[in-house]
DNA sequence: TTAGGAATTCGTAACGTTACGAATTGCAGA
DNA sequence: TCTGCAATTCGTAACGTTACGAATTCCTAA
């Protein structure tokens, strides 16, 4: 009963139209030795017949499977984690599919070791090329992917001393835009969300933060550099304790989205209104803040579909031409959206393009 | 130079044991009928050899891939799609990590016929079985795959005929209950936000919505009923047309979180201050208006973490054992969480489970 | 007619794995 | 020593596809 009408392979659909699976594999594929009648023949037969070829047998053979994996953290016990990752997942996936690729997802969880998962990943043998995440300082995964010979994008790039194809943000520059401008509003002690720890995105940020304020002429003082901003909960309690320093900061750099809802939850308990008497800067707007009424929050703008794209792309480069450089790609920030406070409420001069 | 130390097949690593490789076959999964002695060497020589078995050899001769698809509709267009997708995705991946299995996601683009995207999902040949999302009233996705003898799990009901597993949320009954509520908090105009169209979760949140009408003795107002409430800026123009009506509603019941922050902003350009004046309640809160200081807004939460391992649980179940009935699993919506606005603005009576 | 060559088509052998039944070994009891 | 049985191990045949070289057909020109 059930799979009564299973579907049919190459032999059954070739011994139907009295060929060889040899004939039908090349006409299903439009090979110039095959007679354009036979072509059309088959081809026809294939549809009527709802011929499917296996994808599996497909890729023993050719040793290529159309999966590109993606490693990601994910977590499940904060209902909402960093919402720039749905936008990256989604511009993964369309991607790939327009490709005609199937886009895998596996999760790296917080406390597993990045290189085994890596290593698992592969190991499971069904993919022909890999995204990874969360680049740290010194990243072991490069060595073992080149090592290995598998194509593989970063998203992020490394100080490893390996050349690898790899898309980023210019988390450097960002940082830096941001502390200018809010050291040339006259801001002089600026605070600064970070991701945490020893990635690299981090360090980018950090060294931004501290080179804008050389630039200036001005002393930054990395107790304002804050870590692990990842939640609203530990951004909030962060900048709980910045603002109970002698001499706190009246202005933030966000890492994130979530980043900036705790801030200003921090700033509303010691009675601090944002962003009039406390400048903000963040990434990702979703405007939920103008639709909240919190206008004045400016922000840097990062297409993370697009992003996404970029990797799926980069990664099918290294895939189709191996021996071509690796595909490096560095999104460079567009300008800071968003009024300043201090301007008209409901006027918003910088349009998202 | 590349691909320098490629990793062994069974056939390689039976020739260094001198063993036949059905014997090694069977010692690495432990077979009984294996000397406990060779069991043990072959399993040290796999390890140091760095063996590890090729998925797709054994896809082809069990017919099983150990990949679960998974179609879900993604907007690239959109920086902040549906929100509580991402805690679905994470959810679904980890459970079907956590059984060995891999999650591939597919992509169903807005204006794609859903039957066609299954199709060509399934066409690709390399799943287990599907999970499927966003049901319509009488979807042919269900008879098709049933016909095909696919595993597949549905997330939400439909009304098709046919039994099929599923896994859903109680959308007439969170829709009732938080009618009842503002019911008895003395509102007779209440509004509702649907996700639109034809999709069965829409269908069964309008008949919770005039059940507790009914229940009460109170007209409700079909005008008051939306559609299309899938980000902040139709919620907005929704609602603002609604509070141009002669006779305006005074409370609404939003479907996410995205078509809240779209009411808010309406009701701000209203000069109505939420959630005081103007009752609202949601799903799926992220704590973000507590956050930004806008208490007194309720909320169902539903667990999307847990829908997504459920759903992936409910498929393995439908591979592993497909002549049970079918699974299908209805998450009861908790209590209504959150202060009523009237009370103290910071206190939280309901906390989060 | 027939040879020659182009145009098609065909058969076989893999890719890496597992299922099946047959073959071999070891050991106890006659 | 030989039989019988259990304990191990082995060889072969698939799963569905594609690559390769060989075989066949068809057509044209001598």
């Amino acid at each position: 009963m059930r799979k009564s009408a299973s579907r049919p392979n190459l032999r059954q659909l070739a011994s139907t139209l009295g060929l060889s699976v040899t004939t039908v594999s090349r006409a299903l594929k439009n090979g110039p030795e095959v007679n354009s009648k036979t072509i059309k023949r088959v081809q026809e037969a294939a549809k009527t017949m709802g011929y499917v070829p296996n994808r599996t047998g497909q890729a023993l053979r050719t040793g290529r499977t159309n999966v590109l994996a993606a490693i990601l953290p994910l977590e499940t016990q904060a209902y909402l984690s960093d919402v720039a990752r749905l936008p990256l997942i989604e511009g993964m996936t369309v991607a790939a599919q327009a490709r005609g690729y199937t886009l895998s997802i596996h999760s790296a969880l917080p406390d597993a070791d990045p290189l085994e998962v890596v290593q698992k990943t592969v190991g499971l043998g069904a993919c022909d090329g890999l995204i990874i995440t969360r680049m740290e300082r010194n990243d072991t995964r490069i060595a073992w992917l080149d090592e290995q010979g598998i194509p593989f994008v970063t998203f992020g790039r490394s100080d490893s001393a390996r050349q690898h194809a790899y898309v980023d943000i210019d988390n450097a520059k960002i940082a830096q835009i941001a502390t200018a401008q809010l050291l040339s509003e006259g801001h002089r002690r600026i605070a600064l969300q970070v991701l945490g720890g020893r990635d690299m995105a981090s360090a980018e940020r950090i060294s931004g933060f501290f080179l804008s304020h050389e630039e200036a002429g001005i002393h930054a003082d990395p107790a304002l550099v804050g870590t692990d901003h990842f939640d609203m909960e530990t951004s909030s309690n962060a900048l709980d304790h910045l603002l109970l320093l002698p001499d706190p900061p009246t202005a933030m750099i966000c890492v994130s989205e979530l980043g900036l809802l705790g801030a200003i939850a921090a700033l509303r308990r010691h009675g601090i209104s944002a962003p009039s008497d406390f400048a903000l800067i963040t990434r990702d707007n979703t405007r939920m803040c103008d639709f909240l009424g919190l206008p004045g929050i400016r922000y840097h703008s990062v297409d993370m579909a697009r992003v996404g794209q970029s990797l799926v792309e980069g990664l099918l480069g290294r895939i189709d031409h191996p021996d071509d450089g690796p595909f490096q790609k560095v999104f460079a920030p567009g300008p800071l959206f968003g009024d300043p406070p201090h301007a008209g409420r409901d006027s918003r001069a910088g349009k998202k393009p």
